[in-house]
DNA sequence: CCTACTGCTAC
DNA sequence: CGGCGTAGCAGTAGG
DNA sequence: GGATGACGAT
DNA sequence: CGTATATCGTCATCC
């Protein structure tokens, strides 16, 4: 503390004015004004600042009679969406309201009655990650960085309520609408209207939130999932590593610019595979990743999960197209990943989406089969037709169906029940999304009462972390339709909650323009997903062609020269000058690739075998015949390769997978 | 003199 | 943002 | 009918 | 070894 030198205790009482209000030591975390609640209340401030770092950097060099701090821990609370109770209850308000001395019920008609005259709120991102001295240099130029939000009007209220009230339809056509593209607020200004404010910051924090919480429909991932993903794709797994490491490894690697520790949901996410998490995983998880008892929230802390990128991952992307993917817009310096991956399957159709949250826009996307997929897209290849897409999903033992509701179609997952001789029924499928505790809690919540005239005797959950076994002893008030009766199965089915709807109704994605495109149905996904991705088979080959090029080059150009210089018609060891000799090589008509460095750094030019030219004109044919082959070949017929690949992998090479590559 | 406790560090 | 328990170590207060 | 929780990146 | 707060959109479920 020393280092503070004399700044007084903060509970000093010597300047004390004659205090409205007490000093409030009993908020944690709150340094209050000296004068705040006394006689110079109204020339207080208080200064809301993020986090804990912040209010200990700025404590140092203020004056402590007039500024007060608090620290703002985690995300405010949006009062414009919340209910009576949900604000009531929130603390930090409370906490905020008590400082200031705001009582409820009272009309203000200016802030003589409160405790500060002033609220700044202290919002610069970086203020935690200051020393002092660059906190007191920050501090002391504070009035040339201060704003002062305007009174509102009406204006602003309306924007205000577009941008973060209960308006998600109108926020969606305010949040697209490019008139406001080039609104940006005056750095120097002073004063800052609302609406200004919402139109420019506030609108392109809404489309930022989309862009990390929507994912592509090229690759199906968002951004961070991609960092991950790409990062990995570069890293030598024979050893895996804990989940924190590769957290750590990512964020460094690709310039993640948030806490790591936010990276380990995402890692996790993608080496799970229990029913309703992937179809196909791409890590591989070693140690306890979670499982459908709660969703994967029973999953161990992640440094004691280890993990490595399955090799699956490089089938479905491949390396050939690493050179070809797009760079990441308007970033040259920092090493990031690229724009987006080129699966050779829509992946976003193969693990979906589920709570990509953003603001105006949300995501959910379901599951179907890679195998489908790879189908699907081998008939199109041939202008073969196809039938519609259905979802699926991985060791799923139940029923997924569609039923047409309000003229629309509605995908439905079916839990599996059956009753036994003795009337007992057994549950042996959950629907999709539904996880065990979740679902026997509920059982057990019922408090032996099913339904009006259905009564649980017994409930016993015999189950393990990967089966569902839930055996349901019941009477009933009335006679229970018998199986003679036609029973109805659908009253079964309501009884026990089992069956649930697939949201389909909510696949935005991001397009390749970068545009968050609404899709009607998993074809449609498909289809603007194989539009995209075939040009990306002609870049590849254009490419590998350039490369065969360059490689045929070079190779017939040194054979060349080997018969050249075995049958004297030019000596490489004869004295000349740079210019003499790149003369020679020029009359001779070899290339420069760019220069002749190629031919000058050949070793062992003269003492050549006649065994190793053979060598090299075999390669030179090799290289040439690998060349036609591929000349010949259309798009179709290079992505049918990977997928070939793929399918044989997941046909035969799956269960080898479970075991993790040390099996192969 | 022995015990119990404190403050610190590390896991 | 926080906690628990365990342990080792040195110093110290108290019976 | 209104409140609440779940989803996941932050 | 863990805990808490919150956003954001949408739906199902609860009271």
């Amino acid at each position: 503390m020393s280092e503070f030198g004399e700044s007084p205790s903060p509970d000093d009482p010597s300047r004390n004015g004659e205090r409205i209000k007490p000093a409030l030591k009993e908020i944690p975390g709150l340094l209050d004004a000296r004068e705040a609640g006394g006689k110079y209340s109204k020339d207080c401030t208080l200064i809301l600042t993020e986090g804990n770092s912040a209010q200990t950097l700025i404590w140092t060099s203020l004056d402590r009679d007039y500024y007060g701090i608090f620290a703002l821990n985690g995300k405010p609370l949006n009062v414009l969406k919340a209910t009576k109770q949900t604000l009531e209850e929130n603390e930090q308000l409370s906490y905020i309201k008590e400082i200031i001395g705001l009582e409820d019920g009272k009309d203000y008609k200016s802030t003589d009655d409160l405790r500060y005259g002033h609220i700044l709120l202290m919002t610069d991102q970086g203020l935690g990650a200051m020393t002092y001295e660059e906190g007191k240099e920050v501090l002391a130029n504070k009035e040339k960085l201060l704003k002062e939000f305007l009174l509102l009007e009406e204006e602003d209220k309306k924007v205000i309520e577009v941008a973060s009230g209960k308006k998600e339809k109108d926020r969606k056509t305010w949040m697209l609408n490019n008139e406001f593209d080039d609104c940006h607020l005056d750095i120097n200004a002073k004063h800052i209207k609302y609406k200004d404010f919402f139109n420019s910051d506030f609108r392109q924090y809404c489309l930022v939130n989309c862009r990390r919480s929507i994912p592509s429909i090229v690759d199906g991932l968002k951004p961070a999932q991609r960092k991950i993903i790409w990062c990995s794709l570069g890293i030598d797994f024979t050893e895996a590593m804990t989940v924190t490491a590769l957290a750590h490894q990512v964020a460094t690697e690709t310039a993640y610019r948030h806490k790591e520790s936010n990276l380990y949901a995402p890692i996790i996410g993608f080496a799970q595979d229990y029913v309703g998490s992937n179809n196909i995983k791409l890590f591989q998880p070693i140690g306890v990743f979670g499982t459908r008892l709660k969703g994967g929230k029973d999953h161990g802390e992640p440094r004691y999960l280890n993990t490595r990128l399955l090799p699956i991952a490089r089938l479905i992307f491949p390396q050939d197209d690493d050179e070809i993917l797009p760079e990441y817009d308007g970033n040259e310096e920092e090493s990031v990943e690229p724009k987006w991956l080129l699966p050779i399957i829509p992946m976003i159709l193969v693990n979906g989406c589920d709570g990509g949250i953003g603001t105006g826009y949300s995501c959910n996307i379901p599951k179907f089969d890679p195998l489908q997929l790879i189908a699907m897209l081998k008939k199109k290849f041939y202008n073969g037709s196809y039938g519609d897409l259905e979802p699926w999903y991985k060791g799923f033992k139940g029923k997924i169906d569609s039923e047409i509701v309000d003229d629309q179609n509605v995908w439905y997952s079916h839990g599996v029940y059956d009753q036994e001789d003795d009337g007992e029924y057994v549950i042996t499928e959950l629907p999709i999304g539904e996880w065990t505790e979740n679902y026997e809690n509920w059982l057990r919540d019922k408090d032996g009462k099913l339904s009006n005239n259905v009564y649980i005797t017994e409930l016993k959950s015999l189950g393990d972390e990967r089966k569902i076994d839930i055996r349901i002893s019941t009477i009933s008030s009335k006679r229970l339709k018998t199986s003679a009766d036609g029973d109805d199965e659908s009253s079964i089915e309501d009884m026990f909650n089992l069956k649930k709807k697939l949201d389909t109704k909510h696949m935005n994605l991001f397009d390749q323009s970068g545009q968050i495109t609404y899709y009607e149905t998993a074809d449609d996904i498909f289809e603007a997903y194989y539009a995209i991705r075939l040009p990306y088979y002609g870049e590849r080959k254009k490419k590998m062609l350039h490369k065969l090029d360059d490689e045929i080059s070079m190779l017939s150009n040194k054979i060349k020269l080997i018969e050249l210089v075995r049958g004297n018609t030019i000596d490489m060891c004869a004295d000349r000058t740079a210019s003499e000799r790149e003369e020679m090589l020029t009359s001779h008509g070899f290339a420069r690739l760019p220069d002749f460095k190629y031919l000058e750094s050949m070793s062992g030019l003269c003492s050549f075998t006649a065994e190793a030219l053979k060598e090299l004109e075999t390669k030179l044919k090799e290289l040439e015949d690998k060349k036609n082959t591929l000349t010949t070949m259309t798009r179709e017929k290079l992505w049918e390769e990977d997928l070939d690949a793929l399918e044989k992998y997941i046909q035969n090479f799956s269960l080898v997978e479970e075991m993790g590559p040390g099996a192969m």
